[in-house]
RNA sequence: UGGGGAGUCGCCAAGUGGUAAGGCAGCGGCCUUUGGAGCCGCCAUUCGUAGGUUCGAUCCCUACCUCCCCAGCCA
């Protein structure tokens, strides 16, 4: 039902927005080919570390590396920034993969940096050939002493000036793992008064006894992030290499070394990373929040991540429909959710199929309904999209309403069931409240009603006006469903304003999963995992994984726009 | 404090010398067998602040203020 992109082909179906906006990186980019930089040619890459899953902020990296690519009939590398072997494992690079498949894009070529480890150890042997790089033996605290601060100049490593002979060996020894993890690393020989941090004579080797995912045990060295970056771009022949604004810092790096190197100038430009209110985007912080139990996991519907958000219903389509929308500048801004959850409806209002499920049920008996009869009732699919049809709906004399829907004491402007009034039941019958049942304490727990059979839906007598349209299920028919009601998965705008001595985990929404038993039409007996739906007047919510033939289960994805419920909560207010 | 980046409506964001686009949110109204969707309208005399240049400045100049990034052998 729901068109999903197919990995292979290429995207973007959009529901709206255009894929890419102006802004300066495409401007960059036009005048790049304007002047005939690169013969023309535009080449990025999306660079993840598998050290986690994808969240929506690479979600707006990915847009932009594989739009503004395919716009301008370029190509998109994917490569895995695996240069950190103590972090990086192979269950992220498949969860990144799925990941960026599912939101519609497929890559030219798959490449990892540890594909060029040999390069870049070739490479490190010209730098040190040409004396522009070393082996130093500080540690790891004293080259912080040596380093300086923001304010002071750092101080020559007292091995900066070794023999060229000498720092060929020593570097040979560290590849060959004659050394202890942390001993020696292999310093590019830069200047260590440079009021660039970057500049003060960076690590490009340190020495790691690790396994890694790709290369096993063949290396004990690695090459730390800013050695291997730039030049893993030029080796593929990248012409904008589009990174975050903190790597703002590490360009004139990243140049330095394509220099020294005489290889290709792969251009690096930064733009603003996304933060949307009620979230954190940190993959340390998500990590946490997986390892710690704090969620199911990385696809928790409450998530961020991509796995988190294709579990909790929301479709590619809306998530290229908002990046899109969103700007690529240079401010740190942080966006607000609503507008990611405006285009999350704006995609399955247009797509989903309507049904009806009672969340909360309150039994409603029609006294004057025959005690046996079932009648059909014909409802239609998508009021959006004629071609999906319509369906049946069984209609008896004991139905389940939403409790929010009945109100013994109507507030002003409560326009649904409270005693005495009548609502239309939609696709069925007008119908009159005449008396409640309660329990014990009070409670109304049934709700008698009669029905007026001139007012069938789609009858010749139906046009008869009333206030408001209530959704239903026939309780001899509905099926038990469990719903899993999402809220925020914080309970602030930003989770980081905290107390002193606490953290963004203090901030964690107690309410943010709910789950409930709902009675919803016998239709959806067979839903198939994955499949979105809208319940009517409720929401959308699509079939959780969990689900089995034997008992439903549903995630809500969000809820539909709710005018009543800003009525009542501004009277409350006032 | 050194270096780098940024400050335009509640949020995101165009515009970059000729008198403030658009989207989200909000607020009115229309329509409606989803209080959904849709449609119409409203929503910055003002562009961090203070000076200056100019016939004219958000756009140029000067100073100041605020915020973000950099002192991992993380990326």
């Amino acid at each position: 039902m729901n068109s999903e992109a197919t990995p292979g082909t290429a995207p973007v179906e959009s529901t709206g927005e255009p894929t890419t906006k102006s802004n300066f990186l495409r401007d960059a980019i036009i005048q790049d080919l304007a002047t005939g930089k690169h013969g023309g040619r535009v080449q990025t890459r999306f660079p993840p570390e598998p050290n986690g899953y994808l969240h929506i902020g690479h979600a707006k990296a990915i847009c932009l590396d594989f739009g503004l690519a395919d716009e301008f009939g370029g190509k998109t590398n994917l490569r895995f920034d695996d240069t950190n072997p103590t972090k990086e494992e192979t269950e992220y690079v498949e969860a990144i993969m799925e990941d960026v498949r599912w939101l519609g894009f497929e890559w030219d070529g798959l490449f990892y940096a540890s594909d060029y480890f040999q390069q870049l150890y070739e490479w490190a042997i010209k730098l040190i050939k040409d004396g522009k790089a070393y082996v130093c033996d500080l540690t790891a605290d004293q080259t912080r002493e040596y380093r300086g601060t923001l304010t002071e100049p750092g101080k020559d490593s007292p091995y900066r000036n070794r023999s060229i002979a000498e720092n060929l060996d020593l570097f040979e020894r560290m590849k060959n793992g004659e050394f202890a993890d942390g001993s020696r690393t292999l310093r590019a020989k830069i200047d260590m008064a440079s009021p660039n941090l970057s500049f003060r004579d960076p690590v490009m080797y340190r020495i790691l006894h690790q396994h890694h995912h790709r290369t096993g045990d063949a290396w004990c060295i690695y090459p730390m992030y800013d050695y291997a970056h730039g030049q893993s771009d030029s080796i593929e022949q990248v012409t904008h290499s589009i990174c975050t604004l903190e790597f703002d810092n590490n360009r004139h790096l990243y140049n330095w070394f394509i220099e020294q190197l005489g290889i290709f100038p792969s251009q690096q430009f930064e733009f603003d990373r996304l933060s949307l209110t009620y979230t954190v985007m940190s993959k340390r912080k998500l990590l946490r929040l997986v390892q710690e139990g704090l969620v199911s996991g990385w696809n928790d519907p409450r998530m961020p991540t991509l796995s988190g958000m294709r579990r909790r219903g929301y479709t590619p389509e809306a998530i290229r429909d908002f990046c899109a929308s969103l700007g690529v500048s240079k401010t740190n801004g942080i966006t607000q959710l609503q507008q990611l959850e405006y285009y999350v409806r704006q995609h399955l209002n247009k797509h989903a199929q309507r049904v009806m499920a009672v969340l909360k049920p309150l039994k409603v008996v029609l006294t004057n309904y025959p005690d046996d009869l079932v009648e059909e009732m014909e409802a239609v699919n998508n009021p959006e999209d004629a071609s999906a049809g319509t369906r049946k709906i069984p209609f008896s004399k004991v139905l389940y309403i939403e409790q929010d829907d009945f109100r013994e004491v109507p507030p002003p402007k409560y326009y649904r069931l409270s005693p005495g009034k009548e609502v239309r039941l939609r696709y069925g019958y007008i119908i009159k409240c005449e008396s409640v049942v309660k329990d014990a304490d009070g409670n109304v727990v049934e709700v008698h009603c009669t029905y007026d059979p001139d007012s069938r839906s789609g009858g010749a007598t139906s046009n008869r006006k009333v206030k408001a349209t209530i959704h239903w299920v026939s309780a001899a028919h509905a099926l038990d469903a469990e719903v899993r009601m999402y809220d925020t998965l914080f309970a602030k705008e930003n989770p980081d304003d905290v107390e002193e001595g606490q953290d963004f985990i203090a901030n964690l929404n107690p309410n943010s999963l709910e789950v409930l038993t709902a009675k919803v039409e016998p239709s959806l007996k067979d839903a198939a995992a994955g499949a979105r739906y809208q319940f009517e007047r409720m929401g959308y919510f699509c079939v959780d994984p969990d689900s089995t033939p034997g008992k439903l289960v549903f995630n809500r994805t969000i809820g539909l726009k709710d005018t009543w419920a800003k009525i009542e909560q501004r009277a409350q207010n006032a």
